[in-house]
RNA sequence: CGGGGCGUAGCGCAGCCUGGUAGCGCAUCUGCUUUGGGAGCAGAGGGGCGGGGGUUCGAAUCCCUCCGCCCCGACCA
């Protein structure tokens, strides 16, 4: 039996100052976590607790349709060299030497290492499909860890991963962890949100992420109230109002006009009276581009044209350029691609590269600008715009693609639906992805198909971060007190509280029941310090076990009483009904979010 | 990486400007009283002020430098 006075669980009565966000102040008040460094952190007894019962559910549900491996944390160079990521992940991923010299890193994610065994190992289309996951430590150099266990250098990921013959088997194994993964995030009692998303560095086609919302969150979700369309601001889309365009002016053509002083978007609109929505908006960006084989990486100017009232979307943007970091030009650069200075670059006149990252400008234009006329645009000299630009005519573009970010109370995308998107934060607990055949592709995994004949087995990708779901779960859950968690991830499912231990019947009373508990199967802690009551329930009430009795006065008349912590709401009941009633308390709850969502 | 802030006892903080050898609350330990919402009284222990260097008779306080942590931004499978 736990018995709270032989255990290690510090609560405090203060947080740290540094933490901000309430599952971090809550983690560390109730002695779940331990910072030992930025974004490196100690799980202590109930965290841990915590996190192996959600590790247990991911297995559990896991185990349906995959099996089960465990693979280093410590890689090799050569995998990573094979898929070209060694160079693309960049700064975030952890390397370091042997002492021999050779390079390793630290797994970030293990599409290398499992597309390896596969190509090692699988030869025939009749061991397919198959799906290998693990749940292992994740290393990744965040540039900045923040919030707790929100953004962390090292934390706990299950990633599966399929392989497949063709399309249709990927679809499928896609589906499958789409099922698993709502089965998952329910019985974890989570509310959450499955939405589009961006691919990323992973490649790969269709995406998707599941969110829960919460103001902690640092994801912008946009969604549509009416049709339940969501997505990542990443990816997001909306359907644009028309705009009443300008009147032409003169004959026609881009018109020079002095504009002193106007570099900004506002500055131009006022100027020639106009909305923001008809001018041309230029973001000047220096893109880097991974090098061939052997190759070191490439920098190259970017120029990014939208509507004045719109933002760009770095995401989008990299995307659809195809480079891997983005970056604003400096002063210097500017130059070197424009002929007047920022504030006033406009689209008219430069020379586009026939394709994206090559010597010179690639100009990128939002298809917001395709089929406009009559826009205001920088003149690329100092102090000057140009009026009756139109986009086609009087300028042309490497490539026009969505580049910019949505707003909220602009018309959801989906055909015939007339909702507004509203954006929320929310935080990414899973994400499954179609990866395509990027990675068994540039690796060389193959089998034979049924024709013997070889072919390239088409891979999906599926993650979810453990400590996040625990996050996300206090972020949904708490009061100024503390907080709760569901059955099924607390670390106890019950807390006997033992009013004053001092009293021989109260000690017995709680012992028993506590026997009792444990016997029927539930996961109990005693409470049996020698404190005052007061302590012994602002301890329960922080720490996020979900119910607790109180044996204390009434006991001498066969009555303890059982408070839920989610309500704040407590019962009397009969000393020989109170463990029936905490489990029936405890399925209803499950029944609770299996429905939920 | 850019901007801002902070490092003094386990936690929260004061002291630094105007140098004189460190203090408060909570926590901890002992004793007595108390015992249903972070008890009261009495007593005790614990830090030499993130590290290094410098100025000075004297540095937590001033200067230099390094390190660490937090926040905003950039970034983020």
């Amino acid at each position: 039996m736990h018995r709270w006075s032989k255990l290690f669980i510090p609560t405090l009565r203060e947080a740290p100052a540094d933490a901000e966000v309430a599952s971090h102040r809550f983690l560390v008040r109730s002695g779940y976590i331990r910072q030992l460094g930025a974004g490196i952190y100690n799980y202590l007894f109930l965290g841990q607790r915590s996190l192996n019962k959600i590790i247990g559910i991911v297995r559990e549900e896991m185990d349906q349709i995959a099996q089960e491996f465990y693979l280093p944390g410590i890689l090799p160079r050569e995998p990573w060299e094979q898929s070209g990521r060694w160079a693309g992940m960049g700064d975030n991923m952890f390397r370091l030497k042997d002492r021999k010299g050779a390079d390793l890193c630290l797994g970030m994610t293990h599409e290398e290492i499992m597309t390896t065994i596969a190509r090692n190992e699988l030869r025939s289309y009749k061991q397919l499909p198959q799906i290998w996951y693990q749940i292992q430590s994740k290393f990744r150099d965040e540039p900045r860890p923040k919030s707790g266990l929100l953004r962390v250098r090292q934390f706990t990921m299950k990633d599966s991963y399929s392989f497949d013959i063709d399309k249709a088997g990927l679809d499928k194994s896609f589906d499958l962890h789409d099922a698993v993964y709502r089965k998952i995030f329910t019985r974890c009692g989570l509310k959450f949100v499955a939405v589009e998303a961006d691919s990323g560095s992973m490649g790969g086609s269709q995406s998707q992420e599941f969110m829960v919302y919460t103001d902690a969150g640092e994801d912008l979700i946009a969604s549509c109230p009416v049709c339940g369309y969501a997505a990542n601001l990443e990816k997001a889309t909306s359907r644009l109002d028309p705009v009443v365009e300008m009147e032409t002016t003169g004959d026609g053509t881009p018109e020079l006009v002095s504009t002193p002083g106007c570099a900004a978007i506002s500055d131009v609109a006022e100027f020639f009276k106009i909305s923001p929505a008809s001018d041309i908006k230029c973001v000047a960006y220096m893109a880097r581009k991974v090098g061939a084989k052997g190759e070191p990486d490439t920098w190259h100017g970017v120029a990014a044209f939208l509507r004045g009232d719109h933002q760009v979307n770095e995401t989008k943007l990299l995307g659809a350029t195809k480079g891997v970091e983005l970056r604003t030009m400096q002063t210097d650069e500017l130059t070197q691609y424009f002929s007047g200075p920022a504030g006033f670059l406009g689209p008219v006149g430069l020379k586009p590269d026939a394709k994206p990252l090559e010597d010179g400008l690639t100009v990128v234009v939002d298809k917001s600008l395709e089929g406009r006329k009559n826009l205001v645009a920088g003149a690329n000299k100092l102090d000057y715009h140009l009026r009756n630009v139109v986009p086609g005519r009087d300028f042309s573009w490497t490539l026009a693609a969505d580049i910019r970010s949505v707003n909220e109370g602009e018309s959801c995308p989906v055909d015939g639906c007339a909702g507004k998107l509203v954006v929320g934060k929310a935080v990414e607990i899973g994400h499954i992805f179609k990866l395509g055949y990027k990675y068994s592709e540039s690796m060389g995994a193959k089998v034979l198909d049924p024709n013997g004949k070889e072919v390239t087995p088409i891979m999906g990708s599926y993650g979810i971060g453990i400590e996040r779901i625990l996050t996300a779960a206090i972020e949904q859950s708490n009061d100024k007190n503390g907080f709760w968690l569901p059955a099924s991830i607390a670390p106890f499912t019950v807390v006997v509280t033992v009013t004053n231990i001092g009293d021989a019947l109260l000690k017995e009373t709680g012992e028993a029941l506590a026997a009792e508990l444990e016997a029927a199967g539930l996961d109990v802690l005693l409470d049996d310090r020698d404190e005052r009551a007061g302590v012994k329930f602002k301890d329960a009430d922080l720490v996020g076990i979900p119910y607790r009795i109180n044996v204390g006065k009434k006991a001498a008349e066969g009555l303890v009483e059982l408070v839920t912590r989610a309500t704040a709401t407590s019962v009397d009941v009969k000393l020989n009904e109170a463990v029936a009633l905490v489990k029936e308390r405890v399925q209803e709850d499950a029944l609770l979010t299996a429905v939920g969502e």
